[in-house]
DNA sequence: CGAGGTGTTGAAAGTGCTCAAATGGCGTGG
DNA sequence: CCACGCCATTTGAGCACTTTCAACACCTCG
């Protein structure tokens, strides 16, 4: 089983690029656990000695002020990881990660990843384009909280789950919680709820419990797409 | 001139970790000019064909939203460069910059960036590093849009202009345009006088045109930093 | 069935935005 | 040197969007 889910790891973008010995001993070093829905994978703050890929459920990435708000980062899947900031910089993690979905984790120890870029061109590029996409996925979520308001915020979020491909009636289901989408977008749950409602009538999409269905996918991204500089489909990692 | 001016380059976290040979070789295909305010460096879409590194001045990095809404993603000046995070995704830029401060630009060919990548470890993996902070700069940018107000937004700005080591009666100049400060904070011209308004009266921030008078850095930090993760003084990076 | 979590709705308050207008500084052309 | 015009900034008024607080409906799980 857990060889079976060591290999999801050879599919994601910087490890293809890893020669297959090196790969294989970073596998050997690599530990892979399950961990319950509530489970905390690291705290900002702590020694960041692993990078941690999530291979299957789902995982929170925020911080939390002293005052008691939250700030959703990130919300990932399989294939995502994070950490990977940490191993050239600081050492340490700067948000919390939970499990927010029974995940499967590989806990790979950062001093591979480092070893990995000192003799491995090709994994050091692959990495280096991995830092880049995800900055500027950072920057597509600054650019949406500065200028995108809820509905449109919400609007962009499902067209990048319905990928872009379909014009008429995708239909797909939302990922997790209303709730926990509403903080990943910079909003209240309550701000969500009502969004969506005027995407309902205004945008031409259908949303009942978790079901989503968009009649016309060009409608939609005329609605939401006017307040954002990349031109549909949206260009930036969808991550 | 321009070779004093490309000393500062020398000075530049990822270029004092590249050994003299290959810092010369790469001195000596950069290109160093003047550019006016209102300048554009380069275009969102552009191929991305250089780094440029301001060695004065100020440059503004920016997207338009197709509604005509702008989001600026950063203001940077001596020492900051942009266009790194095309090198090894994309190869576009994926903003504009303009120059809005008469500036000296220094404008590296991101071939030989990614030339020394491959042969310069320790470039590589102050690369790494770098790419590490700014990621986090911009999570610092995300976190602070979703749960600051405009007034503790302004505020944390000023703190970090201060420097965070004296404590009372700290005395600086914005470094530059009100409206601008607005913009790369997020919000309108007017909101950011009105929250000035606020922070003088709440916060005992003096500012008179450009000249910003701290009477005690922890009272303003105390009024901002309870609404960020980080403790103060602020440990992101000051970009 | 009851408890707790999730999602929705209503009402009221707050925050920030838009539009408009006044102010003041500064550089240009006369 | 002055008048003019432009731009940055401020201020006011009204409005729109979001949040907050409260209540309630649902659903799931023991």
């Amino acid at each position: 089983m857990e060889n079976a889910k060591k290999h999801l790891l050879t599919e994601i973008d910087i490890f293809k690029a890893m020669d297959k010995e090196s790969l294989a001993s970073l596998l050997s070093h690599t530990s892979v656990f399950l961990r319950a829905k509530g489970t905390m994978l690291c705290m900002a703050g702590e020694d960041a000695q692993h990078i941690y890929v999530v291979l299957s459920g789902w995982v929170k990435i925020y911080r939390e002020t002293s005052g008691g708000a939250e700030a959703v980062l990130d919300v990932i899947t399989t294939g995502a990881y994070f950490g990977e900031d940490t191993i050239f910089d600081g050492g340490l993690y700067l948000s919390n990660a939970e499990v927010i979905a029974d995940a499967e984790i590989a806990a790979i120890p950062s001093a591979l990843i480092k070893e990995n870029v000192e003799k491995n061109q090709d994994f050091t590029k692959a990495l280096l384009g991995h830092m880049s996409r995800k900055q500027k996925a950072k920057e597509h979520d600054v650019e949406h909280l500065s200028v995108q308001s809820a509905p449109q915020r919400i609007g962009c979020f499902l067209l990048r789950l319905a990928g872009g491909n379909s014009f008429k009636n995708v239909s797909f289901d939302l990922p997790y919680d209303k709730t926990l989408i509403a903080a990943r977008l910079g909003m209240q749950p309550e701000t969500f709820s009502r969004a969506l409602t005027k995407l309902r009538n205004e945008a031409g999409v259908e949303i009942t419990g978790t079901k989503v269905k968009i009649d016309e996918v060009e409608r939609l991204s005329t609605y939401t797409c006017g307040a954002c500089s990349s031109e549909f489909p949206c260009k930036d990692t969808k991550k």
